[in-house]
DNA sequence: ACTTGGCACTCGCCCCGGCTGAGTGCCAGG
DNA sequence: CCTGGCACTCAGCCGGGGCGAGTGCCAAGT
């Protein structure tokens, strides 16, 4: 483990590279943070970090660059939490508290999150796996042709037609409906799943009744549904600039498969801990010079879904992680109070 | 009005900057397009077409390139709408067929359109002000809170919270539900505000009803969820290459906002024809180098929406035009069915 | 043992000049 | 009106020289 001035080398480096962008030399480091020791040392504590993979030089005799390791020592040792303004506290709230729907609370922290940090966000939606049912409501739209709305204690509204092999008429529709609501409401998805298994157990024989439920169980653990996802600031790749077939083609077309997009944010981190993937780290290769940085959200403490940025692996970590964080805060608030 | 070669050499020039992106000479196009005269009378046709403001030169003494206004002629005037292959229409139906919900046909719709034409396509759900009202669900998530699910013609379904001043119980609810079902089902939507309207009229004096029928408008008439629309292919844009900053930015942010997209699309045009906007004639000067190919779309004949591609002035317009028909006419025929 | 100034060295970048070749415009003849 | 010929233009592509930032190492100082 470097000693401690060759941390305080390492930081500078990364703050500088972060700020310009360019690779930085042992002179412009000493000059433009206050390090009270000569250039020649700081090569030196270079040309150390160097061996042990924290820095590298793009060619030999320029400025030093961090490594992924440098980066992830900077993130883990390096990095005070800077607190939010509180004009930014104030600006979150206020644009958030304008929200008048789960969707629309959303697109919104989707829309923050991204001019914030100025990279490209990604808000996940309450899990359904998590969260209970509130109710269930049952639609004919045609007499073998049903709409089932699934309503959930975060306010998520799942809506699905479902195709039946018999009709089904007014008062039958509105004891199914009934008998429904009253084993699904107040569990969990997963609970409700099985409390409708047992209804169909109990129910004499095949009839209607029992095709709805099937289908319902079918609807209610569906994939597609099940983990729904919103990314927002996609302009903000066009910073990229250079290496941009190699970095932002592959981006892009993983924003649009969400299915890699949720293996992208990963595990849902315990509530308050900031996540952060660099590089290589992750599960993609294509994405090997982006970071993402995730945290968990939910109403009290209770982890319900991930939220996090994508952007390179050369950029602001702490002002992204304090946002990140902050915007987490604000969101866990609503769907409490909601 | 250009004479028929100089129109077959315009056709050519075309045709040959879309193929290679580059600009094209006398020598080259006589030789790769069988025309039956010298590479100096082409020269003499080039120079005519630019002096008509049909072509430009990037340098002087390079070659040529279509402007604006040279599309503009070749779309209206060169262009035999190639047919798609029965591969092709068959591999669009069998994708389509297999969507179980509007949401699921749409998005459907979307990621084919943009891989059959390798652009960034966009398509808007069926207008609201189009479709009849089938039915309104109201579901009382608290004594105070009321969620409004409104199911129209076409399989659209919105969803909406409303806060209410007052408390409504099971019975008045029911009453309030049936009411409303009573004015609004089977009527187009801007009919369905107008009954609503009459009931309150109607009903005596200020009360829970007349509260939820106000807001049931205000939801109703809400600009917010009033056009949706689906992005999709937005990876196809890292193909710009070149011209990046200036070109794919905005639009990239164009596409975030919903609002200009909407004015991209423009109105809807009448059912099978396909509607061609070339770079500067189009609403915003930042994309002045893309174009935008659009249709109507909608059951039985009825245009409900629009649908297109966003992509750069140099495409392949008669392939594209031929992929933006073919999807805008298969979803029509599901719309008509479901 | 660590720091420091000095010094030679490396190598990416910029600029310049010449060359090449594709492409043009024009003209005179068919 | 078409065509072949011819001179001209100019973007792009080397190749070389000079510059300068930055390095590595060493010997001296603390």
């Amino acid at each position: 483990m470097p000693g401690e001035r060759r941390l305080a080398v390492l930081r500078a480096i990364v703050e500088d590279y972060v700020a310009t962008e360019e690779p930085v030399g042992s002179k412009a480091l000493v000059e433009r943070h206050g390090l009270n020791v000569s250039p020649a040392t700081v090569r030196n504590d270079m040309a150390a970090l160097e061996d042990e993979g924290y820095l590298a030089q793009p060619h030999t005799s320029a400025g030093r660059v961090p490594t992924d390791k440098g980066y992830r020592l900077f993130v883990d040792r390096l990095t005070t939490v800077k607190p939010m303004s509180v004009a930014e506290k104030r600006a979150i709230s206020t644009f958030l508290d304008g929200a008048v729907d789960l969707d629309d609370v959303v697109s919104r922290s989707v829309r923050l999150l991204s001019q914030l940090t100025r990279q490209v966000a990604v808000v996940q939606y309450p899990s359904l796996s998590r969260s209970t049912v509130r109710h269930i409501e049952l639609v004919a739209l045609a007499p073998e042709r049903l709409l089932v709305v699934l309503i959930l204690s975060t306010g998520r509204v799942e809506q699905r037609v479902l195709e039946l092999d018999t009709a089904l008429d007014e008062v039958a529709l509105s004891d199914l409906r009934s008998a429904v609501n009253r084993a699904a409401t107040g569990e969990v998805i997963s609970e409700a799943i099985r409390c409708l298994g047992a209804l169909i157990e109990a129910s004499p024989g095949p009839g209607p009744a029992t095709a709805v439920a099937g289908l319902l169980i079918d609807a209610m653990s569906d994939h597609r549904s099940h983990e729904r996802l919103v990314v927002g600031g996609a302009a903000n790749l066009a910073r990229y600039g250079d290496s941009f077939d190699s970095a932002v083609r592959p981006l892009l077309e993983a924003l649009e498969e969400h299915v890699v997009l949720l293996r992208l944010l990963g595990e849902a981190s315990p509530s308050g801990t900031v996540t952060v993937r660099i590089g290589a780290e992750g599960p993609f290769e294509e994405l090997s010079s982006t970071s993402v940085v995730t945290t968990g959200y939910g109403a009290q403490d209770d982890v319900l879904a991930t939220l996090g940025i994508v952007g390179p692996t050369r950029m602001d970590y702490p002002g992204t992680m304090a946002a990140v964080r902050a915007v987490a805060r604000y969101l866990s608030r609503i769907l409490d109070e909601g």
